[in-house]
DNA sequence: TGAGATTATACTTATCCTGAGCATAAGGGA
DNA sequence: TCCCTTATGCTCAGGATAAGTATAATCTCA
């Protein structure tokens, strides 16, 4: 038996893959994704014979597409489109998806690909500026009707405590780092376009831009997993300019985290752990008293291998 | 351009899919996993068109082949065989691979599979009675010669330094996390067996059992994942049994860590938590003061979702 | 029966980390 | 000059953490 799974002795199952990139730059505080189609899908390709490796293959489509070589790549996930021809015959297709980290000025747009904010797909996960109204009003109400569409009180129950924990309602802190599972359950519960598309009920109240096909969860998955990665890793600085001044690293931290963050223990931590250095210059053009310019330290990165980055992002 | 980036519209380049499970249990403060082959093998299993979705085909025969279900399981990393057949014309093999975790009594073993200590594989991992002698005695002097054996002197500052960063050399602090690093060191430094047969240079001298193919690779990434998810996840439970001591959950943790962590403060942590409860029974046939017996507190997944677990197992 | 070994469990202490706020500095513009 | 804005330095309380001390309960063996 065991023998019998090891290898594909009888039937060659094949399938073909497909590399799809949730790519990430910070504009001006704000994070943008690279996205194609009239900004309905991420941008995706292939993989064929002629890459070496995974990674290679979506370098090379990607460097093509922006005309700049991709930095800073790593693997999100990988799913098979479950039965969606509904003919089971139909060879399978295996999306893997990256998640790449550049900045716009890098990049080169082609005729189809542009820079689109990511929360205008996600408009829920911007907290910078409190809780937004439509959890309030829109989310949290709908959820709680579909909690209540359940037969039994147990599941109602369950229902409601998953919601109420994903999104923060009830005096419940809010955790930006679950991304992924507030899409679940709003498609779960058949409030998003997907939902209805794909299940054919519900009703599309929850605001936000659609995508084709999954890409708005693979989207998700990026995000949540860049918000996570932020907190201890030094991956921020992708995102960065050469120069910029810690408010500027800031706010890119907390576009990506979408939420704020006091600004001197920012300053402390990033400073004590010798992340960055002074360039000597000084930011010009700006507002009040004129910031110091810093620049990425790229020796921590080897002196510390995988050490960690601390920002302030925990609880609050 | 970007049109033919996203569909595969000349050719269909069909490849194949391999599913590969790094299957956990511990036993009795010893980690192992599930092998077959002779303990040269993960278990895999090609991904079928019968198969529902990745996790479904993995499943499927997992459970074929072990007669229980498989409980817990999390996707670990996808990657491409790349020319690992020399000829650019044969079929693609893409592998995904899992890790699983469950109980060793749960699996009727198949004839051809059975458990094996995951330190057999990773021998310099296991920090639970100090720093292993090898590393001081193999693994050291072998990585600086090799770190002397490279042309630019910057090389050799870099490559000694992600060295000793890596194997906690130089009064540097073990990361347990750095499972992959340490093997793809090894690996690069052909110290070890697999890189001996793939590139056909260096020599065996690291003690470990090999793998076929990039199993052990995957191994590495298995033990990493998992150390990693003990720390933030209350994951260690899928390993134990339905009651436990603390001592034994304890253990448990240290067998995954490959280090030690402070009895008092391991308890005060795991209680704080509210993450076991008293079965308010006692262990029997020990040694020294019988010790309660607790169970886990199913309830704190749904009520804290993805809350978190602390573990001490930081710095020390 | 009692000492020693072994494990369980309760408490204490010093230190570090974190969140939050206060205060001051340095620019520009009205 | 006053005010607004941002930069930057410093303090402080509370909580978390690491590590140690102390005591309790059981078994084994002399």
């Amino acid at each position: 038996m065991a023998k019998a799974l090891r290898k594909a002795e009888t039937s060659i199952d094949a399938i073909t893959a497909d590399l799809v990139a949730v790519l990430v730059a910070v504009t001006e505080g704000e994070p943008k994704i690279m996205t194609i189609a009239n900004a309905t899908a991420l941008p995706s390709g292939p993989f064929q014979f002629g890459h070496r490796s995974l990674q290679t293959g979506l370098r090379a489509w990607v460097e093509a597409q922006t005309g700049h070589p991709l930095g800073y790549v790593e693997q999100l996930y990988t799913f098979a489109d479950h039965g969606r021809t509904g003919d089971a015959r139909a060879p399978h297709r295996i999306s893997i998806s990256y998640l790449g980290l550049t900045r716009e000025d890098q990049v080169r747009e082609a005729s189809e690909a542009h820079w689109s904010g990511w929360y205008e797909y996600f408009p829920w996960e911007d907290h910078r500026a409190g809780s937004p109204a439509l959890i309030a009003k829109i989310v949290a109400p709908r959820l709680r009707a579909w909690a209540k569409s359940a037969e039994s009180a147990s599941v109602q129950k369950a229902r409601w405590q998953r919601a109420a924990i994903t999104f923060g309602i009830d005096d419940r802190a809010w955790n930006e780092e679950l991304v992924l599972q507030r899409y679940e359950l709003l498609y779960e519960a058949s409030l998003i376009p997907e939902a209805v598309r794909d299940k054919r009920t519900g009703e599309a109240v929850v605001p936000g831009r659609a995508m084709i096909s999954d890409h708005r969860r693979i989207l998700a998955t990026g995000i949540a997993r860049l918000r996570a990665k932020i907190k201890y890793r030094p991956v921020v600085f992708e995102l960065m300019p050469a120069e910029f001044t810690l408010l500027q690293l800031q706010r890119s931290v907390e576009a990506l985290a979408g939420r704020t963050v006091h600004k001197q223990n920012f300053r402390r931590l990033i400073e004590q752990q010798e992340l960055v250095e002074e360039t000597g210059a000084m930011a010009a053009e700006t507002v009040g008293r004129p910031a110091k310019l810093f620049r990425f330290r790229h020796g921590v990165v080897a002196e510390r291998a995988v050490a960690g980055t601390k920002l302030p992002l925990s609880r609050s």
